[in-house]
DNA sequence: CACGACTAAAGGACTTGTCCTATAGTAGAT
DNA sequence: ATCTACTATAGGACAAGTCCTTTAGTCGTG
């Protein structure tokens, strides 16, 4: 998966740090990876023949091996991006948690986890609205990359006012059984 | 991560069988697992001292490896339970895809993607909602369990609600730059 | 009684991802 | 001069997860 994504970001020849900090700025929204990861995939993909490096001297710091997507890449790139939606295998820990906190038998505890998940979830929020803002949509992949941030906005609102509600009847279920 | 689910299902002694059965069933829309992981995580639980197994005599198959939770193992997940909501690594491919295939300048295949999606989108949510709708709340479990799955249908609902969005604006965006 | 379907457990080989550490150049502050 | 922070790459060790195969008992169907 990680590859595929490193050879869309690679659109244009960078160095792995570079990659790296496009993951913390922008791409954290849909995709995240390891530092020591990224290094060693690209590796491989040269190994395969979808890229080629070349050490350049840099200006603020030691040599840079500078990735390029040969046209193998590309042609690899394309066939993943005409496959069919790929959908992530479920795994929410916090909503395992949530499920499982029903042995604790102990609402109080609930309220406190919720009231811990809608920080976190009004944070990721915040961060969305906030690429969200400064975006003005110019080119037909500034369009793309709205339509994917779309997507995250709605998933964290949802997830939000959901949460609100979640803690609204926690605290109505603890005001009917208070032993519990 | 997969151990401290296990150790929540294991409210009442079983077979890692019966437990992949579970994910399988219900628990399916916070975490999956793969069989063999299963067994290897409950063989890892017991050199742990978190889990104990017996061999039992199966009415319909080989013996049965019956696990059941010892004291140390509530407690180690009593204390994840404890934990602040753990929010897993961002990670989701199809936006990735989404985001990227702005680089095939092809809205043709754009509209063909979300559609797909849409198709695959609106499975889940009828899936959970299958699960909602035969659902009565009567314990404080259930409790908790109806707030998981009304957080998947949230998500699953705002998702599904932002795909026929992303329709529109792509068919209309076609409908301007029909060259493209 | 042969066969397929289901129940049941488990190991091999491999990929992916995480955490930590090592190495080394550059640039500004004290 | 030295220290710190940042740029830059890379490897060791390990944990987590996937795919595939093996072994074996049970039960119903043809």
């Amino acid at each position: 998966m990680l590859e595929f994504i490193l050879l869309g970001l690679l659109f244009e020849p960078e160095s792995g740090y570079a990659l790296k900090q496009r993951f913390a700025e922008g791409a954290t929204y849909f995709w995240d990876a390891d530092q020591s990861q990224i290094y060693r995939t690209l590796a491989r993909m040269e190994d395969k023949g979808w890229l080629r490096s070349q050490l350049e001297p840099s200006e603020d710091g030691p040599d840079q091996r500078v990735y390029a997507r040969t046209p193998q890449g590309r042609r690899a790139f394309e066939v993943w991006l005409r496959e069919d939606p790929i959908q992530p295998p479920v795994r929410l820990p916090y909503v395992a948690q949530l499920f499982l906190l029903g042995e604790l038998e102990d609402l109080e505890r609930t309220v406190e986890f919720l009231t811990s998940l809608r920080t976190q979830l009004r944070q990721r929020r915040r961060a969305l609205e906030g690429v969200a803002s400064d975006f003005d949509v110019r080119s037909i992949e500034d369009f793309h990359a709205d339509l994917a941030l779309r997507l995250g906005l709605a998933t964290a609102r949802a997830r939000t006012k959901w949460c609100d509600d979640a803690l609204r009847r926690t605290r109505r279920a603890m005001r009917k059984e208070p032993n519990s």
